[in-house]
DNA sequence: ATAAATGCAAACCCTTTGCGCTCAT
DNA sequence: ATGAGCGCAAAGGGTTTGCATTTAT
């Protein structure tokens, strides 16, 4: 909807990207997005602003966006990658296996764990990935899948 | 190693499941198995006791083995899918990014926080997926990759 | 002007599947 | 004997890539 230029383009810029209409629309679809959408529905947006725009374009905006750190790439399985804009504040996911629906959340304790439980094992602790798959509390009793 | 009845085909035994040479192998490939091999893996080992065995069978097998609760899948990333028996006792993975080693572990300080979470969101947790990525605590000069 | 980015279609990688044959029960 | 399981090769689904063309700088 933003009709300014988007966070992610202004991030672009700063690190001298060459910006193609491609590349300015499909930063924008990011930027907007409040969700954690995969390939096939970021090209969806994009192509809604410009049919021009090709899905091997978005795969290959989408690498270049990962590796620039400008975009988090996860792996919520399903075999499809899904995306947000690089998080300011670290969290990590929930996801709703009804729905699908992603909601994001932070625990500084577990987040101490980890740490104490990498050194333990004498590691560093580098990075992690914990999802928390869930199913409304009200809907127990129905049928799965 | 083992010659006798694996304990995975123990399992398939008490489901009534039909035992093909193939499936025995895998079985006992699978219970001997003290790492989180992929499919092209158990593939590997499953043809050196009996050239005979197709990926295809592998995959089917697998495939049965993860529905019927017997091996765990993990997606680890990159791509492939790797497993091990189902676990007696549940346990998260620590992952040198260094060696690829994995390494297990248990906290229930994090397993609790896992449900109040879950629970403050409104969901029942059914499921969760934790990895930590690590380097050795005496690598961080080292080169990445 | 020119190096980088794009679109298209082919190629890739992991995984699944249709089919005719084999084997455990 | 008979239905489940197998091997093979082809097909699927997501992702990458080679090449000729377009575009930002």
């Amino acid at each position: 909807m933003t009709q300014t230029v988007s966070h992610i383009e202004e991030i672009c810029a700063s690190k001298g990207m060459k910006m193609t209409e491609q590349r300015r629309i499909i930063a924008r679809v990011l930027s907007d997005a409040h969700d954690h959408p995969d390939v096939e529905e970021v090209h969806r947006r994009s192509a809604a602003e410009d049919s021009r725009i090709s899905i091997a374009t978005v795969y290959r905006t989408m690498r270049l966006f990962e590796e620039a750190g400008i975009v988090k790439r996860h792996e919520f399985g399903h075999g499809r990658s899904r995306y947000e804009e690089t998080p300011t504040t670290h969290h990590d996911h929930l996801i709703d296996m009804r729905s699908g629906k992603v909601t994001e959340f932070r625990n500084d304790v577990i987040e101490r764990l980890q740490h104490e439980i990498a050194e333990a094992h004498g590691y560093k602790l580098v990075g992690h990935r914990m999802e928390l798959f869930v199913v409304p509390l009200d809907s127990e009793n129905e049928t799965e899948r």
